[in-house]
DNA sequence: CGCTCACTGTTGCAGATACACCACATGGAG
DNA sequence: CTCCATGTGGTGTATCTGCAACAGTGAGCG
């Protein structure tokens, strides 16, 4: 808490603005999703609805809510929210349902499979001009970070 | 439009869950300023505060909003809506206003850097647990992809 | 000087996300 | 079987973000 001189906050400033991990993602993060919430616009999805929906059409069976959540890294109340959504569209459907009327199975619908087909060029534009722009190695890369960063141990 | 067989359909979703940067990136800035904003948390600062103080420091004179919207790659009105909520706070000021009352250059405050200085432990402990679990080169590969995409030509 | 035009800060608005929390579910221990 | 611990789905709430739109700004030019 003692006083700093200004050379010094202004070093020390400039240390975690460059080695900033966080900013650099986020910053990437932001101008990505941008150009895919961009283009997916015209077929009336979301990126993390195209997410959903993938993620749920590859397995290919009824899948439950969290398994999705963990998946995605994505909080399960969102989750919860996202499907509620697809499910007024018609592109998901609740595969199992207790008693008490919570969901425990999803599946996708036909116009769920149908919508994501429909919204395929629209992605494969936002992927090509990604892609276009750095090389293979970039891409093996940023999968070697997300393996990483999933064995990694949870502080607390 | 055209009825497509189930199991073209899963391949098809496979194909774009699979290979979709999107997600991959998505997910990847999930994990990290999840970590990031918990850490920070203690020290009442959000990542994206970070993020604007920091870069001011760095430049050490007074800087246009903008200037930091294109540094961060975040829209001008969130910019807008972060220095207001940073200048309550006292952590930056304007150092320059037009007649109409619009901020057109800011300044952090010593309250300012002293509550960089202050957060900077708990970012330290974010920053460590990603640096450790990835190595030197993917670091790298993030600059790279960050400065590609920064030069790709923009659509429209 | 006056005009134009690209740029900039701000705000209204709509949508999305996360966290805290609650009720229900499930499975093992006694 | 009962009880308890853990996990899971869903809701309330607060916050944040981006897009669209608008008014002010300022540089360049006739």
């Amino acid at each position: 808490m003692q006083h700093q001189g200004s050379e010094e906050l202004r070093r020390r400033a400039l240390w975690m603005a460059d080695r900033c991990l966080g900013r650099r993602i986020a910053r990437l993060q932001r101008l990505v999703s941008r150009r895919f919430e961009a283009e997916l616009r015209e077929s009336g999805l979301t990126l993390a609805q195209v997410e959903v929906l993938s993620e749920m059409a590859v397995s290919g069976e009824p899948v439950r809510p969290s398994e999705i959540a963990g998946w995605l890294g994505i909080e399960r109340s969102t989750i919860s929210r996202n499907l509620d959504l697809l499910a007024q569209l018609g592109y998901v459907r609740a595969a199992e349902t207790s008693a008490t009327g919570r969901t425990t199975r999803v599946v996708v619908t036909d116009a769920g499979h149908q919508a994501l087909a429909d919204a395929q060029p629209a992605w494969e534009r936002a992927q090509a001009w990604i892609s276009g722009a750095v090389d293979e190695d970039a891409v093996d890369a940023l999968d070697r970070w997300l393996t990483a960063l999933e064995l990694a141990p949870r502080p607390r």
